[in-house]
DNA sequence: TTTATATCTCAATATTCATTGAGATATTGA
DNA sequence: TCAATATCTCAATGAATATTGAGATATAAA
């Protein structure tokens, strides 16, 4: 899934919201596993109804996934998505400035769960 | 300017609306000499009272800068601010999965001025 | 100093978005 | 089948945002 201008545009969107945004992170933490639709609304304190509504505007941007597994809906993050909006972000700003724009070798995210500043 | 949780959520507003998008695509693409405001909205066909809101609203987001050069304002994209917006995203992202991720090393930019896709 | 140029500011309007609470739907277990 | 649980849907309200046009401000040139 190609991450164009009206897409990134969705994305954005979608992200630009205080709740939303920690709905995204939360589900970044809880991995490709998810999290059901409650446990999500709980940790970002919205209500039932508020929590359904932003988790639908995350998933209409395409920016989580979700399945039924009994009486819950699991939520989770489309880490795809998510990367190619970055790199959408990083081509649009390392556009003819790689020097400036690329980020230095020991902030790089390793393969090997080094320790990370927290968010 | 470290990129934290509320930053985010600004750059993440501003970036949300077409016309503002466009116009940090056309700074980015302009270079660090930047544009007048003119030309800008110009080249995202908005109109002056347009154009000057949405530049005021990217510069309160601090993805562009701005200086006045005779009877011109030049505006300019931030490109520490736009990478560190993808910087804060990406590690959001590859958050535990770094193999999911990482962007294929052949889609990565590098610092030698390569041909890359048209956005 | 007068005029032209470039941009901004302001107020009015329209549109979009978020929140709330009530209630509908789906699933499971007694 | 009935009750409990989990989530969604809908309508109403309020809040934030975008657009427009008129006019103010700053700079430069005649």
């Amino acid at each position: 899934m190609t991450m164009d201008e009206p897409r990134a545009l969705d994305a954005f969107a979608a992200l630009s919201q205080e709740t939303r945004l920690k709905m995204v992170r939360v589900l970044v933490q809880a991995g490709t596993d998810g999290m059901a639709a409650g446990a999500i609304g709980d940790a970002v304190e919205a209500s039932s109804s508020s929590a359904s509504f932003h988790l639908a505007h995350l998933e209409r941007a395409g920016l989580v996934r979700s399945r039924r597994e009994s009486r819950s809906i699991i939520y989770s993050a489309d880490y795809a998505a998510l990367s190619g909006l970055a790199e959408f972000l990083m081509r649009d700003c390392c556009q003819g400035h790689p020097a400036i724009c690329t980020p230095a070798p020991q902030t790089r995210q390793t393969a090997t769960g080094s320790p990370r500043r927290d968010l």
